[in-house]
DNA sequence: CGTTATTTTTTGTCATACCAAAAGGCAGAA
DNA sequence: TTCTGCCTTTTGGTATGACAAAAAATAACG
């Protein structure tokens, strides 16, 4: 056996900078929105190479510590849910090319959903049903409107996702509708799968008022086996 | 709402090479397992410099499809719902490091876990059971192996994620228990501790063979909720 | 003062070079 | 032969310099 190697040392010069950086705008001395310096900047600052920059601004952009557009400045993006669930937009969109993944992703869905909807029948205050009850009867007027019906449909699912005030959630509604929007928005859209979905919505508020958690999660997951039966019809291969 | 860059056109050669490389993996060009080709070897192949080359390649390693230590080749590993996980790993890592954010993480985690195990009570068949009954024994054996016990506390609740038979599911287990696992291991484990803890582990085996989901979700949230005590006595600062 | 033309930066890319570590080959020992 | 340690080659990590094109900054203009 060849003499012990404890730790894999090898430490890369990028991966210096990467951690210089990230410590910078965790406290604050690089600012939310701010540009990071020129790569020229950085270079004679801390004397590598624009190689090494290059790499580490990179890797910071993959990440999601930064925003970088190609031919601009990378942007400080200070670490929050939302840009931690962009971050990983990419690698959840190779998973929905895997045969069954976007099943599996959806059944996900299926089983956060219905625990939030038990949880909503459970703890959903003054506030919330009334957001509940807004949100429903904005996509009940929008049956006959294809795009404003899909809008208002994510408004009240995404009150649901309100209701246990925890930032993460929200986040991860946004992740599920931007993901799973491109099969969802080629779907052909009649009114009267409008009208059959919007009245699962009220279904699903109605059993919340009730504070009928057993319901409430019923009619959620009927809901939503519906929807995906709506998705099935419309792609045979998934 | 920004949902679209339509149109950011600035192609940068190494996004080709990126797409390039993708497909072959997903195509089985490059197997899993196999390394890329050198450098130099995909310089002279597709006409790009090494500058381009090695952004790529670190852009691959960032996305999950391919994994990179420092000195050596790096190695395609085929998309899967592990490699996802890992790749959004130091993501989740520094969400942790935001104030509260591994209580929000933690509340996720008890969140998933009830329906997980609400799931398990209406739904688990022999083997499950079976495997949770193994499971608890195991742990209920190494409650003065503080080590031993940590694994098979992990193994039982594994065993939850399994039910579903859904392949993100325990994924995503593996992804908690090594987010938390820097915050779970340098806690003192106490044999008092673990024996509570098995306990709990009891009462949620004992409600998902009684088929009550209310009970297997209560005594899973009375479990976890104990446990964030524990992790809470241990750290102030949360 | 706002708009446009011009200059200066800055990024994206390429080429080349060097070093140290890994990989591979090779000869000698067991 | 097989194994072992040494040596050469290959390869990744980094540095430097250069150049085109796009962005930012500045000057010129109306």
């Amino acid at each position: 056996m060849p003499p012990a190697k404890i730790i894999d040392n090898p430490i890369r010069a990028a991966d210096n900078l990467i951690l210089v950086f990230e410590r910078q705008i965790m406290d604050g001395t690089l600012q939310d929105g701010e540009p990071l310096p020129t790569e020229r900047e950085i270079v004679q600052t801390y004397g590598v190479s624009r190689t090494v920059v290059r790499e580490a601004v990179l890797a910071l952009s993959n990440k999601g510590l930064v925003e970088a557009r190609p031919r601009f400045r990378p942007v400080v993006r200070k670490p929050g849910y939302d840009a931690a669930i962009d971050a990983v937009g990419s690698v959840v969109a190779r998973l929905l090319t895997v045969p069954g993944g976007v099943r599996n992703l959806f059944d996900i869905r299926i089983m956060m959903e219905a625990a939030l909807a038990r949880g909503a029948a459970l703890h959903a205050n003054r506030d919330h049903i009334a957001a509940l009850k807004t949100a429903l009867e904005a996509n009940e007027a929008a049956i006959d409107d294809s795009q404003l019906f899909f809008e208002t449909d994510i408004a009240f699912h995404s009150v649901l996702y309100d209701v246990p005030n925890n930032p993460v959630l929200p986040a991860i509604h946004k992740g599920y509708t931007g993901w799973l929007s491109n099969h969802w928005m080629q779907m052909p859209r009649q009114p009267d799968r409008n009208r059959k979905n919007a009245r699962a919505h009220r279904a699903i508020f109605e059993a919340i008022l009730l504070r009928d958690p057993d319901a409430a999660e019923a009619a959620l997951r009927t809901h939503l086996d519906a929807a995906w039966s709506q998705v099935r019809e419309t792609f045979n291969d998934l």
